[in-house]
DNA sequence: TTTTATTGTTACAGAATTGTTACAAACTAA
DNA sequence: TTAGTTTGTAACAATTCTGTAACAATAAAA
């Protein structure tokens, strides 16, 4: 299995052909030709690449990229864009919108096989594997559940998220603004302490007798896994 | 700072206009036009993304990218490979070579630029994170951690900002005034001894058995790293 | 509905960091 | 050498930041 390819295209006979040619390379493939409940179906799917069209029926690719940004659980999906503008102001405005890659119909499809591998040679495979693993600590966030040292672990959603969210950088500070913005749901306002207690339940769950503690407190800077 | 950049390219036009333009939008650019040499001097530069043509004068950027991606402290380096050669089995060849885009001559340059976002946004924040190193000495900033002989350091906020500003400028010897004003917040008054009792704790933070002292005491001057 | 789990806030305790000072030590110049 | 200058060091109090428990509000489950 080379990994998991999602489709959101308008024209169902472009979706036949790539489908087709991408499970003869050993993908496996799902798609939609609708934007909006596309997004519900990838989120099921949970692709390690989607493949998506600029003009959708319901409303454009770069909004659709704009919202998979904005979604902590599918922030790091890798992104290639197909679609029939080829303007140089397009283009950038494709790129900008936080897409990986970038190909004008009509294309080779040889070519966009090159450059999916290419995509996800770079892809980091922590974030796009459905498990993460650091230490002795595994998430799986298909199944959402949390293991340390192989006992299973409950935890409540937001203390899921905060772990999930330290696990795709282990060893990275963040500053509390920072997991605010990539923890919580967009403009909410929470007090930048409420962290503290998040951390603190967060800790209470993972921590075991005789086992390290896994979250550091960098003063005055914020927090890091280990 | 946006990231550092390499380029190795066969024709110097063609990198002029590019780092002019690069420096523009603030990266830091350094470049060549041997592919041989190249390498050591991009090894030197430790950029966070390397632009490589196709076509070098000694051998093939085929060749180059191939090297890179052989060697442990270059393979995860970003490459975009410009070329003149735009027939499908070349970008093939080229993308499979392990390069991260590919771009063919003519180019625009703000296409070069989304996708050189595109790939900096996609690259391992390992990869990308500002180290500023001297000696055995190595501070990551967006990491926030400092490490000596390989062995992490936790420093307070406050000695972290200090080691930070000597880093900018080894062996430079700075004034207590100058520190000050460069360490601590606008507008706050502390005695410039304080400055002293921070060197003393930033020093034996630092310090290592067996290690040579690092900063250096001028006397009715200030201080430096060695 | 009632019960249970999760969440955000707050107040206070506790810990780490900071600035200052006093004195010891090191250095300089005559 | 000595007196004067500058820096090193330890100790202390003040300040800042974090940990924790308790509580109310909200959401989810039974």
């Amino acid at each position: 299995m080379n990994g998991k390819i999602f489709i959101i295209e308008d024209e169902a006979s472009i979706i036949q052909l790539i489908q087709h040619n991408l499970e003869k390379e050993g993908f496996i493939v799902s798609s939609s030709v609708n934007g909006n409940d596309g997004l519900k179906e990838l989120k099921k799917f949970q692709p390690n690449l989607l493949l998506l069209d600029w003009m959708l029926p319901d409303f454009s690719g770069i909004e659709v990229c704009k919202n998979i940004r904005k979604d902590i659980s599918l922030k790091n999906l890798p992104i290639i864009m197909l679609t029939a503008k080829g303007e140089e102001e397009d283009k950038i405005k494709g790129l900008d919108s936080g897409v990986d890659d970038y190909l004008t119909k009509p294309f080779s499809f040889n070519e966009l096989l090159a450059r999916i591998k290419a995509v996800l040679r770079r892809a980091d495979p922590k974030v796009v594997s459905d498990k993460i693993e650091f230490d002795d600590l595994k998430l799986d966030r298909i199944e959402k559940r949390v293991f340390r040292d192989n006992k299973e672990i409950q935890l409540g959603p937001t203390e899921f998220r905060l772990l999930e969210f330290f696990l795709t950088n282990p060893k990275r500070v963040y500053s509390r603004d920072q997991i605010l913005e990539s923890v919580w749901p967009n403009n909410i306002n929470v007090e930048s302490r409420t962290i503290d207690v998040h951390i603190r339940r967060l800790r209470q769950s993972i921590n075991l007798k005789d086992k390290k503690e896994l979250i550091r407190t960098v003063r005055s800077s914020g927090y890091s896994l280990v």
